[in-house]
DNA sequence: GTCTATAGCCCGATAGAC
DNA sequence: GTCTATCGGGCTATAGAC
């Protein structure tokens, strides 16, 4: 009706990140990240005084509560099977079905702020500490409860980027798939294949 | 010795993919490629008539050329143990044990040419192919062979990234190590932990 | 808090000397 | 085949009206 927008910053917030998330940090022009906002150049850095690092910052940030949500179930539910399936569930969605790709990726090239590759790194230690609990908590020990951690966070990031190389997200659902087995050592409807 | 520098093909295009690996497509300048390569950007541009777009594809067709020694073994050596144990060996010095970043994930976010995408695109189906091969020599049938195949570049792509993400490379050694029970369904010396 | 307009710089790319 | 110098344009960022 006019010739002024107004964004809420939750809208706001996603716009940004999807840019983010599909062309990286030195991809995300100003002009395609006004754009995906429907916000003037001028009225994104009123929004954002710091410029673009800062809404690289932001987005981090916004990422980390997605994240927060995401790894919910790890603490509230008490079944660690269960916990892991709900995370996967929530993962697959957060994700769009392997359709788009992680920030912790397309973030921390050479050319982010070191700023911005901190805190990417900081999510993901965060991550790899609630799916080492979970692992704890469905019978691992330490060492491996870590160790099956990270291979998930290495499943997950690897599949998204075959995925988009390969122009199909197929792969991203298996590795969905293969979480619980993954992470809890026990056989859900999957089967890794790994007999000895 | 003086303002002329000329520069072997072969390591003027490891000094471009190194750019190009780091930064990814759209964040390799053509300045940075000029420092790297130390020509200056009309030398370049009288290499590549093209431009960056031919650069990039020159260094996805010499990245094809490693990918050709690295893949050698899976057909030139019998044992497909030991087919997987020397690919997994010339992995790990093609990627400098996990420090650099892999050009399938960096140069494939939005921004790079169609072209660009698309013979990454076919350097991943290829490796995938070899991988599949060795995989259905060890004794798995046709679908397991490509499952197995398709989870050994995705555990070898998410450890670079975690790695890149995290600051340090353990992550891909331990994905090295785990490709061989992961191809042939054989253990090694590495157990992957999904026990039923 | 949004906009238009623009500053100043670096971008990819080219012209032409040597 | 390299260089210096430069072009036009997109880049990040800012000034100032409404």
């Amino acid at each position: 009706m006019s010739r002024t927008a107004s964004v809420d910053d939750r809208a706001l917030l996603a716009s940004l990140a999807a840019v983010f998330r599909a062309q990286g940090y030195s991809g995300a022009s100003l002009a395609a990240l006004s754009d995906a906002t429907g916000l003037q150049k001028a009225s994104l850095y009123h929004r954002f005084p710091g410029g673009k690092p800062a809404m690289a910052a932001a987005v981090l940030s916004d990422v980390g509560r997605t994240f927060a949500e995401v790894l919910e179930p790890l603490t509230a539910i008490e079944s660690p099977a269960a916990a892991v399936a709900e995370m996967a569930r929530r993962v697959s969605s957060a994700y769009a079905d392997g359709r788009v790709g992680c920030v912790l990726d397309t973030m921390t090239l050479e050319g982010a702020p070191t700023a911005v590759k901190d805190q990417a790194a900081g999510l993901a230690r965060h991550w790899i500490d609630a799916m080492t609990q979970v692992a704890a908590r469905s019978g691992a020990d330490e060492e491996e409860a870590a160790r099956r951690a990270r291979s998930a966070l290495v499943s997950i990031e690897g599949a998204l980027v075959v995925s988009r190389v390969l122009g199909e997200p197929s792969e991203f659902d298996r590795a969905i798939e293969a979480l619980p087995a993954l992470l809890t050592g026990t056989t859900g409807e999957t089967d890794r294949g790994t007999a000895r």
